[in-house]
This record gives structure tokens, sequence and C-alpha cells, in this order.
DNA sequence: TCTTTTTTTGGCATATAATTCCAATATCAT
DNA sequence: ATGATATTGGAATTATATGCCAAAAAAAGA
């Protein structure tokens, strides 16, 4: 018999497993044989393993990272937008309207007094925001208030989730 | 002689590299061969285009997404930052120090009077987020002020970047 | 509009990589 | 130690990527 498990359950995770994730997360298109060389394992247990972290849900997707600016996205923003109440179709219509615009980058619900939401977005210019802003997102049902945060510079982005546990402090 | 251009110029995409960059985006794995069936090319000028473009510097690179929470990091937070004094050197410490913590998923600078930085971090439970942010974050030179908000949901996120100028309003 | 020039495509040949299978090896529990 | 279980590595096969060139398309010029 199996021992106790759910479908969410946190794997457990060899140094292989490990590598893998690191290097994908680094090198998300790097070919199998490169990277069975990379891990020190021969091609056939390394995807495997890498097909096994895909099944098992652990490795959730692949994207290829594009450059905002140079696609004419000069300007990204942070935006914190407080909600009227908090009924779960305010929430659900919130979301809706959101999700319809290209813009968003991405969308958190948060704790906090200040704000429900925050959301990521990028634009060409100021004027694109401010239409985005007074025009779209202020307009949704339910929005009492926003507040805007401009990135003036990506420190870091991206960077890979830690796959082994934390160490001390 | 070529038109007037910088490296960071703001490049014109045909509908065929639209679609590129709009598939792998989702898809960062797929391969050149599906990819050009579904753009409608065959898979050698598919091939060079995406070449192109990631020679372009547009697309700027390959990710794998982990699930944060399968490897056991339940908590992620948002932290706004803000430093006594704004000089160069106060940045670049913060932001060496903050860069070594595996933690620490973005980084960004962003204007306000609330905070100076605003950091995305994953940990497993709130003790280690305590220790995060009292141990490591707060005793970093030039740290006056740390505001948290915990991430209840994930509603969108790795949403790809508008390929076309965005339409009127 | 027609012609010339330039760019891009599609298909083929070749090189490289992915995938499957199975015997051999390593790991784990007793 | 011993048997049971899981994992590996290598070979054969299948699929994909890559480079090349003639043909088609698009752009520029007359």
């Amino acid at each position: 018999m199996p021992k106790d498990s759910t479908l969410a359950d946190v794997v457990t995770l060899d140094r292989y497993d490990r590598q893998i994730l690191e290097l994908l997360q680094h090198h998300g298109r790097i070919n199998n044989q490169e990277l069975a060389e990379r891990i020190g394992l021969s091609p056939s247990p390394c995807l495997r393993r890498v097909r096994a972290l895909e099944d098992s849900g652990l490795i959730t997707g692949y994207r290829a990272l594009v450059d905002a600016k140079r696609l004419g996205h000069s300007l990204t923003a942070l935006l914190h937008i407080s909600m009227d109440r908090h009924t779960p179709e305010r929430f659900a219509n919130f979301e809706t309207k959101v999700a319809a615009l290209p813009q968003v980058q991405e969308c958190l619900l948060i704790t906090g007094q200040e704000a429900d939401y925050q959301l990521k977005v990028v634009v060409h210019d100021m004027d694109d925001y401010q239409n985005l802003l007074l025009n779209q997102i202020t307009r949704i049902e339910g929005v009492t208030g926003a507040h805007s945060s401009f990135v003036l510079r990506r420190v870091l982005e991206h960077r890979p989730v830690p796959s082994h546990p934390d160490t001390a402090y």
C-alpha cells in the first residue's frame, strides 16, 4: 500500500531532480542531451525524470521571456486596487474583467488594509497608462481605489524557486 | 545604408513573428515542427525566425515554471522596502544582499513615497518569513522600513506581453 | 504597370536529438 | 547477506533540427 499522499503532496527530490529543476528554470529550452550531460546522467533517465516532473505537476509549463521594452511597452506599473465589498461576486467579476486586458501581466489577490489586488501592467507610455487606469480599470464595478507605482528598474526577475529546503538561519 | 537604428530599437514584426512570440510565451518548449505547423509556415523559415527573434534580443530566454507550493514554499509575500538615503552605494549594496537570498523571486526598484523596492519572496511558512524579514532583510544597511502583503491567490501570472500595438480606447 | 532587385519561402539531404526497450546495476528493506 | 524494487545506460529506432539552394513572393525602381 502506498504511503499517505494527496495530489498536492510536497514531493521528495534527489540531487538529480533538483539539478534538473535548477537548469530548466534558467534554460527552459535546453535539449535533453545537454541537460543529461550537465547533471551527470545519461539521456534516457534524464528524460524520464523531466517527464516525471512534468507529469507530477511540479513543472507546470515553459515560457519564452520577451523584452517588453523592445515590443514598445516602455512603462511597467504596479497597481494596487481596493474593492468596496469583499464578496465572491465582486471578486469574480473583477478578475474576469482584468483577465480581458492584455496589458495585465499579473494579478494577485493580497492581504492588507490598503489594497485587495496588485496588478502588474505594461503599457507604451503614460498616456496609455492613464487610459488603462481611467477608462478600464477604475470603471470595473466595485473598484473604489487605485494606487500606482512605476517600475524604475527590474533588479531581479524570474528567479528560480529554491528546490531544496531553506537552510537554517 | 541602413536606416537609423539603435541596439534597443523597437522592432517591426509581421504576423508570423507575433504568432511565434505568442506561442512561445505559452508553450516555451514546443518543437519547431509543431510551431511551424501552428503558425502556418514550413519548418525552416519558422526556425530562422525564432533564431532571429532570439538573436535580436526580443526573446531573452526560456524558463520552466515550477509549482512553488509543491516544493514546500507555501507562503508568497510582497515586501515593500524603504531606504534611508537614495545614494547609488546604498542601492547597490541592498541589491547585492538581496540577490544572495534564494527566497527572493523578484526585486523591483519602484516610485512612490511609501517604498523604494518591492520584493516578491517565497518561504515555507510564517516562521521562515519572520526569520527572513527580521534576520536578513531588515538588517541590510539603509533599510528603514518594511511593509508586508501576503499573496492569498495568484489570479493571473506569467501572461504574455502583447506583441502588437495596444488597440485604441 | 512592367521590370529588376531583394527578401523570404519550401523542400530536400544531412546531422542531431528524442524515445523506446531491455539487460545490467544500484538501492532499499528485511 | 539476500531478495525485492527501482533506476540506470546503451543500442536501435523514430522524430526533429539544421543548412543549402532553387523557386516564389515582396519590394523597389523605371
